[in-house]
DNA sequence: CTCCCGGGCT
DNA sequence: AGCCCTGGAG
C-alpha cells in the first residue's frame, strides 16, 4: 500500500477536512504551529482565544507586551515559559527583518524560508513545514509523531525512521500538490489522535484496518 | 536522554 | 493517579 492510496482511503473515510489549518492569517498559524508543540490543540485554541482577547495580533504586538504578560496568556498551551520566550524572539525577528510583513519572507523560495525559519530557537523540522505547507501555502510536506506511528504500525517504515527520511518516502508516492499536502497531512493527525492512537487504538475502526496487523502482531508478542 | 508544563481523557 | 498531546533544545 502507497502512501496516495493512504491518503485515498484516509479521505474517504474522513471525508473533506480542507485546507484544514484555522486560517485567520499567517502570523496567527505560525503561532499556532509553536503552541501547539507536544501539546493538544484544544489548549492551543484557549491560548490563541486569551491572545485575541488582548488584542495581540502581530509580530509588533507580541514583542511590544511584557514577558511575563505574555507566559500569563499563552498558559493553557503548555511550556509557557520557553514558549513565551521563543514566540518573542521570532516577533522581534519578523519585525526586524520584515517589517512584521510574513509576506516578505514567504515571498521567497520555499527551502530558503525553511533555512532560516530552522535558524530561530524554538523552530524545528515539523514546526518549519507546517509554517510553509500552511501559512505560506507552498507544497511543503509535514511530518509527526503520528505519522511515523502510522506508518510504522503498517511495516511500512522503521521506527526510527528519521524525520527527512520519512517525510523523502512520502513524498516521492504522492503528487506534488498543496492542497493534497494539507489535507494528507490533516488526514493523518485524525487518524492519529482519534482511531491508531498510541494506547488502546480503535482498530475496529480504522479505514487501513484490513491493511494493517498491527493488533495481530501485538497479540503474537504477548502469547509468546 | 531529559526537561519543559497545563489540561483533557481514562 | 497516570498518560498523552500535531516538538525542540541542550
Amino acid at each position: 500500500m502507497n502512501s496516495f492510496e493512504i491518503y485515498k482511503l484516509l479521505k474517504n473515510h474522513f471525508g473533506e477536512v480542507g485546507s484544514w489549518w484555522p486560517k485567520d492569517g499567517p502570523f496567527e498559524i505560525v503561532v499556532g504551529a509553536i503552541l501547539t508543540q507536544q501539546s493538544t490543540w484544544t489548549n492551543v485554541e484557549k491560548a490563541l482565544k486569551n491572545l485575541k482577547d488582548s488584542n495581540i495580533f502581530t509580530p509588533n504586538d507580541i514583542f511590544e507586551l511584557p514577558l511575563e504578560d505574555l507566559k500569563q496568556i499563552i498558559k493553557p498551551s503548555g511550556f509557557f515559559n520557553q514558549k513565551a520566550e521563543r514566540l518573542r524572539k521570532i516577533s522581534e525577528y519578523l519585525l526586524y527583518t520584515y517589517g512584521g510583513e510574513l509576506e516578505l519572507l514567504f515571498a521567497k523560495d520555499k527551502n530558503i524560508i525553511r533555512k532560516e525559519l530552522l535558524e530561530l530557537k524554538g523552530i524545528g523540522n515539523e514546526t518549519a513545514d507546517s509554517i510553509i505547507l500552511y501559512a505560506a501555502e507552498k507544497t511543503e510536506f509535514v511530518v509527526d509523531s503520528y505519522t511515523k506511528r502510522i506508518y510504522s504500525r503498517l511495516k511500512i517504515v522503521e521506527e526510527n525512521i528519521k524525520y527527512e527520511d520519512l517525510k523523502e518516502y512520502i513524498v516521492n508516492e504522492i503528487p506534488e500538490n498543496l492542497l493534497i499536502y494539507q489535507e494528507f497531512h490533516g488526514l493523518i493527525v485524525l487518524l492519529g489522535k482519534n482511531i491508531c492512537k498510541k494506547k488502546n487504538p480503535n482498530c475496529n475502526n480504522c479505514p487501513l484496518g484490513s491493511k494493517c496487523n498491527f493488533l495481530i502482531n501485538k497479540k503474537d508478542i504477548n502469547h509468546s
